[in-house]
DNA sequence: GTGAATAGATGATGATTATCATCTAATTAT
DNA sequence: ATAATTAGATGATAATCATCATCTATTCAC
């Protein structure tokens, strides 16, 4: 059967969303194309329909995580009150919330290590992820190098993430609030 | 044929250390038995004379891993002079070398995003090597809450070597200076 | 309304997967 | 030295994989 081009289109972002989440909660590699089309209502087949190959949907997917970065760190940023900004960010990307839903968290976190060293179209779109979350971050900081101390604010902020998902229970919140505490004295300090 | 008792624990060893090579390099989910075994010299059949399953390897290669935590730190940090060890760990961790070579590097930061959040031996395994990697941290660090900032400044070694695998030339770079750069500024500060 | 275009289903492709039964040559134990 | 044990090779298993050819029912352009 066909469906009209608006329907279709529904579908292929359907199927990039499912791909966006099912690869962050179980990696890239242990999601196939059938169960994926499953997952987003359809059969198999008319997958390549709408992607040249597996591989490019993985890079569109990895884009597609981005659309809100970190998940929602923007928006959280700019509800904060003036000059809490950084600290809204933080929160909510080392909140519980976070750490227990990858499938719709920071992909950076869900599939840097998957993803890197490799020379790919993914890694890419990863890469440039990165940069706008750094410059997201970057935007609320004050004084010399805001560029490079973002840089190191966004990697204490991942690795704390992925360390405490390899956690659990109490010591995986202790983790979190470990890194918690790291950088909001690192705000207070440099601003 | 049949080998001696010696060479059948040598062979099983060598899976093991292959095995831990291979994972970190291209990811679990990507190395097959087959191709596993033949990099080790055997042929496929004989896995399982070795090991149950391929999940056991798989705790078992992420231990292996942790032999050499870090690939080296505690060398590193006992061949500096004394008040330089957390500095020697941190140029260490976050030097082009390790980047580039994840196959004998952490494997925290190599396997950690695939291995998170799953129930399963090999995130225990990968758990328990980060608490010794930050037990060896908070050795070097003085005053209150040792521990806790060990948790975060592990948390940044990390995330800033994924981060840095996943750009490239300079940017990469950059993105292991900053990192460390920060990190210094946080051993002269509270030692 | 008629005809061209196509979204998606069905089903087949060959490759690769983890696992295991069987066999054999060599090492152990006696 | 003879017998029991076994490490690892060979090859088969069934499942799963990405990819694609074909078909069909529908929607679009006219």
């Amino acid at each position: 059967m066909r469906n009209s081009r608006e329907a279709a289109a529904e579908n292929r972002e359907k199927i990039v969303a499912v791909a966006a989440k099912l690869f962050r909660e179980r990696g890239i590699a242990a999601v196939g194309v059938a169960e994926l089309m499953a997952a987003a209502g359809m059969t198999h087949g008319g997958f390549y329909k709408h992607f040249e190959s597996r591989d490019a949907l993985i890079a569109e997917a990895c884009r597609y995580s981005f659309a809100e970065p970190g998940g929602g760190l923007r928006a959280a940023a700019e509800a904060a009150p003036a000059g809490e900004e950084l600290k809204a960010i933080v929160a909510r990307y080392l909140s519980r919330r976070h750490r227990d839903d990858p499938g719709s968290g920071c992909v950076v976190a869900a599939l840097g290590g998957e993803v890197g060293n490799r020379i790919s179209p993914a890694r890419e779109a990863l890469q440039a992820g990165r940069e706008r979350l750094i410059a997201l971050v970057a935007r609320y900081m004050k004084g010399e190098g805001a560029k490079e101390r973002a840089s190191a604010f966004v990697a204490t902020m991942v690795g704390a993430l992925i360390s405490a998902r390899l956690a659990d229970g109490a010591s995986s919140d202790a983790t979190l609030r470990a890194a918690k505490r790291e950088l909001y004295q690192r705000i207070e300090e440099q601003g």
